[in-house]
DNA sequence: TTAATTAAATATACGCGTTACATTTAATTA
DNA sequence: TAATTAAATGTAACGCGTATATTTAATTAA
């Protein structure tokens, strides 16, 4: 007998936890896991040591989090999003294409190097398996903070945005400043 | 008291392995891994599994191997010499340096085309963490196949080895070969 | 032949992520 | 107040990689 579970029809019983009430735990257990991650390293947290932190069984964390590797990337969105708004913020009004362009660089390797403990946790967790690494490129609320890269590289090409050579540039200049900022930050 | 592992003096007690039956053991060990990591998948197969079918208890599989991942990348290194030591066989005697720099791409993509389920096994295992893709690169006994790239690209460029450009340029084209053959493969 | 020695091989056990399931708690309405 | 319903917790279990303890077997000294 599928689809057991029915859904209240009226608010009878105890109501679902609102919107807001989930995000609110969500974000509890995302602030302990970011300490932890960062002072130990993910794969020395596990899902039992982090509710005792968090202050819950360990089966509630499986109620705001799919898995563990979802409490990770959580915390590589929030680093992200931080990140693409200084870039968007701190860039200048009168800037040319070339200069908007050299400014998302600078600024992109710039907050690496000043964070580093979030370079760390998005680059150098370990434990993260290459497919999960995938759906981090796949995951569109980050891979869509990096169209920014790409329109800076149109504008100051003036290449086709169909042109593969665009993507193709972009995605060097990306991986190069990740190569510059990994190089300051273990060497 | 560090150092209590003293080897046997003159053989008083059990001997040792000699070194062919170790790797004999360690052969045949990787056969089966080899076979189960195909069908199956690497993170599909198990310790466990991959004793039963070699056909011994699965803490003696440890004897041969130090973890897990050392049994794949010895598949790795079975299938990095093998396809380098195909391009190296089948490369032309009279061959120019742009000839013999096209020869080992297009080799080497032919490899993978002809040779996917290795393709699979090398850059599509699940379960393989970054720290461990890293060792791959980091692996004398793989990365040094790569040489070949690099110093068929210095003949072809007639570029200073110490540039920094000759290395930047080799590992784009072996990027590129890569992202050639996993596009083939995979769509 | 037997006892001692040593490495190989196995058995046991641990903590992990995760799931399943039963139970309790708390918020809502009839 | 009773019924209802979801949240939260407790408990147990699964299979995993693998560390550690134990057993087995091959060798030599007695």
């Amino acid at each position: 007998m599928p689809n057991t579970k029915i859904p209240s029809k009226a608010g009878k019983g105890r109501p679902a936890l609102s919107k807001a009430q989930k995000e609110t735990m969500r974000g509890e257990i995302a602030r302990h896991a970011g300490r932890l991650f960062q002072d130990e390293g993910y794969s020395a947290i596990s899902m039992r040591r982090l509710a005792g932190e968090v202050g819950c069984s360990p089966m509630t964390l499986y109620k705001y989090y799919e898995n563990k590797i979802e409490i990770l990337r959580q915390l590589w969105g929030q680093i992200f999003k931080t990140l693409f708004d200084q870039i968007e913020r701190t860039q200048p009004r009168d800037a040319n294409a070339t200069q908007a362009l050299t400014h998302i660089a600078k600024t992109y390797v710039a907050y690496w190097l000043e964070h580093t403990e979030h370079y760390r946790l998005v680059f150098m967790s370990e434990d993260v398996s290459q497919r999960e690494v995938g759906t981090f490129v796949d995951d569109a609320q980050i891979s869509n903070h990096f169209v920014a890269f790409f329109e800076a590289m149109q504008q100051a090409t003036q290449l086709d945005p169909q042109d593969p050579l665009l993507k193709h540039k972009t995605d060097l200049l990306i991986c190069t400043l990740n190569g510059i900022a990994h190089s300051q930050i273990t060497i």
